[in-house]
DNA sequence: AAGCCGGGGGC
DNA sequence: GCCCCAGGCTT
């Protein structure tokens, strides 16, 4: 016996017990899935093998990404780096490199992190262990619970996004799917949920089945396996649930991007190693105040860096972060011998390489544009 | 408990 | 436009 057999506690709720009886038996759920599993399951490049480290690799960049925009990323990050051991030995900028474009790019930084410590604490095995994974940067209980039921087909709980929308509905949750009462109860149902046997086909089957059919809109109940014992099914309510978090509005930050150039070079600068878009490359930023030209803003920012050219505003860009909206102008200076490029932090870069950069979303465009207009001169 | 962290795709 | 996505970390 491998496994400590006894069930988890049920969640209780102001010293009150939570039912601990399930509507349907867990066996019955998971025999479902895992038949619907073997008929409808995908076909993705990580569920061709059980290395641990491409597992591991895979789970981070699904973290808040969608699979399609995964897939080439995953398989060009294996060919720089196809082993643990490679990764650890690499430079967190090469990295970086290779997740621009990838967004939330402290995964990156804990991927790089964590890889050096397995090497370095270890014998270089992938721990396979819940505990251990949990210790590592970037893996939470989720993540953790992923790579034990995939890579080692033992059962541990999974609640990310696909298998939260399922117990939802499942259990026909209607209150704030966000609240620690939610997470308590998701997190017990999941555990309760997860077989003995087979748990790597089960927590393959219980996400396909959040991605493929018990969508987050219009829900393919004819779809699913567990209509049947479904409780927002039997409601009425599954398109209800997950309830909608109230819809904040969105700050709209104005900034002008500065492309520096002096000969065939531009000034690039590489942002903090953590926080936004840490590590990443970009031109120079200043921020523009309300209801003010940005080449008036950048004025004093030309006076520090001692330019006296003209600004050219080469164009408008709008990029869309998650809590903010960005309205970048993008200006031009050129150099001339009387400016010192000298003593300005910041590298210069050929505008040939600079889209090699791991510039961020709004800076590619910035440099696109840029090169659009530069190339309309011509 | 709440805020932070990107970019893309579906509709 | 709006919503969400194979979440985790920090405060």
């Amino acid at each position: 016996m491998a496994r400590d057999t006894t069930k988890p506690a049920a969640p209780t709720s102001g010293g009150e017990a939570f039912s601990s009886s399930l509507p349907f038996a867990p066996e019955d759920v998971s025999r479902r899935l895992l038949f619907w599993y073997g008929e409808r399951g995908r076909d993705l490049p990580w569920r061709r093998t059980r290395d641990p480290y491409r597992i591991w690799l895979s789970e981070i960049m699904l973290q808040q990404t969608t699979v399609a925009a995964v897939v080439p990323y995953y398989e060009r990050f294996l060919q720089h780096f196809p082993s643990l051991q490679i990764l650890a030995e690499a430079s967190l900028d090469d990295v970086i490199q290779l997740w621009a474009g990838l967004g939330y790019y402290s995964r990156a930084r804990n991927l790089h992190q964590a890889a050096r410590q397995i090497v370095r604490d270890g014998d270089g095995s992938f721990p396979d262990q819940l505990e251990d994974l949990m210790a590592l940067p970037g893996i939470g209980r989720s993540t953790a619970g992923a790579i034990m039921s995939i890579a080692y087909d033992r059962p541990a709980p999974i609640l990310d996004g696909n298998v939260r929308r399922v117990l939802i509905r499942l259990f026909a949750w209607q209150e704030d799917p966000r609240s620690s009462r939610a997470e308590k109860h998701l997190w017990y149902w999941a555990e309760r949920l997860t077989p003995d046997a087979q748990p790597h086909g089960y927590a393959q089957a219980i996400m396909d089945l959040g991605a493929t059919v018990c969508l987050p809109r219009n829900p393919d109940c004819r779809r699913c396996p567990l209509s049947d014992l479904c409780r927002a099914r039997q409601l009425g309510l599954s398109a209800a649930l997950p309830v909608k978090r109230p819809k904040k509005t969105v700050p709209v930050r104005c900034q002008a991007a500065v492309l520096v150039s002096a000969g065939d070079k531009l000034l690039v600068m590489q942002r903090p190693p953590a926080g936004l878009l840490g590590g990443l490359w970009e031109f120079p930023v200043v921020d523009v105040p309300d209801e003010q030209p940005p080449e008036q803003a950048l004025l004093p920012w030309l006076e520090q860096a001692r330019f006296q050219q003209k600004v050219e505003f080469v164009g408008e860009i709008r990029h869309i972060y998650s809590h903010f909206r960005l309205k970048l102008a993008v200006c031009a200076v050129s150099l001339t011998g009387d400016n010192t490029p000298d003593g300005l932090p910041g590298e210069w870069c050929s505008a040939e390489d600079a889209p090699a950069l791991p510039l961020h979303g709004a800076h590619l465009k910035a440099l696109h544009l840029y090169r659009q207009r530069q190339h309309a001169d011509d």
